[in-house]
DNA sequence: GGAATGTGTTCCGCTTAGTGGAACGGATGT
DNA sequence: ACATCCGTTCCACTAAGCGGAACACATTCC
């Protein structure tokens, strides 16, 4: 219970009813919206239609739901290109993907989530594929843990309160098995895990660290666990490493360098 | 002047903090936002802190700018998957581009203003190709123009107030003239400009109708000027409104169809 | 070098503007 | 037909946002 309790501003309400259109229900109703926040109904009203008049959320009258509207779209676009980690991680992705052959996969951060901002698939007929844009716990995955390890400790009991999904039955859900993993990443510099989110996939991260050595996101592969990729773990792992390392000075050139 | 000048509520403020993002300028400063809104400092500053908290937002430190960040690439993935007009378009926007050879291009309308959702590009060697989530004024190109002929007075006012960006040499800015144009196209239900967005590119347009007979929306076909494409502009444009009636009847369907 | 203007950030008193309960009307389903 | 859910509108109260001023720090221009 570290978590202060502060009185929501109306800012934050206004940027939580928006959050809650990249939850994975893509059409919304007034009331819903409202429970879900613990807000009054006539609040989420009012927001909403500021929002459409801006075109930020669409109106489907005949349902009476709200969803996402196209300058949503333009926003996200825009984001899209000017994400430093997507920038500064892209290539060493690509270059991860070539040279094992396997999907690489890029996260980053957003609060105790992260999101899927980029993928470079691999070639095989078999492949790990991610949806970009989804978000997950970073408690749940290599990825997630991966940053996780090398934030504060509060930061870590703060993503650690909030109830994990069970993605399968392999999904690790308590708190005390993952802070001893934690331990164990902050070690050796990578996170692994096995078919804890997707089923049968098995997937190695390191971390992406800004200038002021915080984790902004993850870089890793993620392979079939059935598959022989003729290395060990380890080896892909320092890999891994090596890619993240170099997103991660890709990513402290990129924000210390030229503006627009 | 048939503005209504109603003091700004906070949530309109918050919705412009947000928005100045999905301009041209990919990097701003707490200043530049002030200014370009008329706030104040702290009310900006303050605005993006809580964006920043909750990932929509992204803080460059060493440079002291703010920029879009993951959460808002998140919400732009949820909004291009449940984009009513892309989805209903789409399918008519590929028959639209299989039997013309050229690029198809479908537009969303955000207030006054439309975004490219989606484009089919020819196979040409030489081909018109839009950058999707850009925004553009109502009133400039043959997209827009074919929705507002269909907008109410009120609205057509209002789009024609703001002055218009001078794209290129040939861009119509006259109120008057567009006003005139939009006559010709209200009557024989599709639009067309030559190299006033995009030299030597030709376009025809028509719009896509939502439940209540609103325009929420335009399909088009670019074209070079020089080519020739072995069709008239009227039997091309004969092409363009059957597609977006067929875009249209989707997106009806679509509204009033299931749910989630 | 220093003056001058720019920036982002913090503080605080005033008052406006957001809040949330209740009440209304429409739609749905039992 | 009732009961129950929804979304929308209204209004008095008070909490919350506003914006000016003051701050520290950078940058630029004499």
């Amino acid at each position: 219970m570290t978590l202060t309790e502060r009185p929501p501003s109306t800012t934050e309400r206004v940027a939580q009813v928006l959050m809650c259109f990249a939850a994975d229900q893509q059409w919304l109703g007034v009331s819903d919206i409202a429970r879900r926040l613990g807000l009054g109904k006539s609040v989420v009203h009012r927001i909403l239609q500021t929002f459409v008049e801006c075109g930020l959320v669409s109106y489907n009258s005949t349902q009476r739901l709200y969803g996402l509207g196209p300058s949503a779209f333009a926003l996200g676009r825009r984001a899209h290109i000017n994400n430093d980690v997507r920038a500064a991680g892209m290539p060493a992705a690509a270059h991860l993907a070539a040279i094992t052959g396997e999907t690489a996969i890029l996260s980053a951060r957003m609060g105790h989530e992260r999101v899927y901002v980029g993928q470079i698939e691999s070639a095989q007929a078999i492949r790990i594929t991610v949806k970009l844009g989804q978000s997950v716990p970073l408690a749940a995955g290599a990825n997630g843990n991966s940053m996780l390890a090398f934030m504060s400790e509060s930061d870590i009991d703060l993503a650690l309160q909030v109830p994990l999904p069970q993605y399968t039955a392999n999904t690790v859900v308590d708190p005390e098995e993952i802070r001893a993993r934690l331990a164990v990443i902050r070690q050796r510099g990578w996170a692994s895990t096995s078919g804890e989110r997707i089923p049968m996939s098995m997937s190695i991260a390191a971390p992406i660290f800004d200038a002021s050595s915080v984790p902004v996101g993850a870089l890793s592969v993620g392979v079939l666990e059935t598959r022989d990729v003729g290395r060990s773990h380890e080896d892909l792992a320092v890999l891994v490493v090596a890619a993240a390392k170099q997103a991660s000075a890709a990513l402290q050139k990129l924000q210390t360098g030229a503006d627009s």
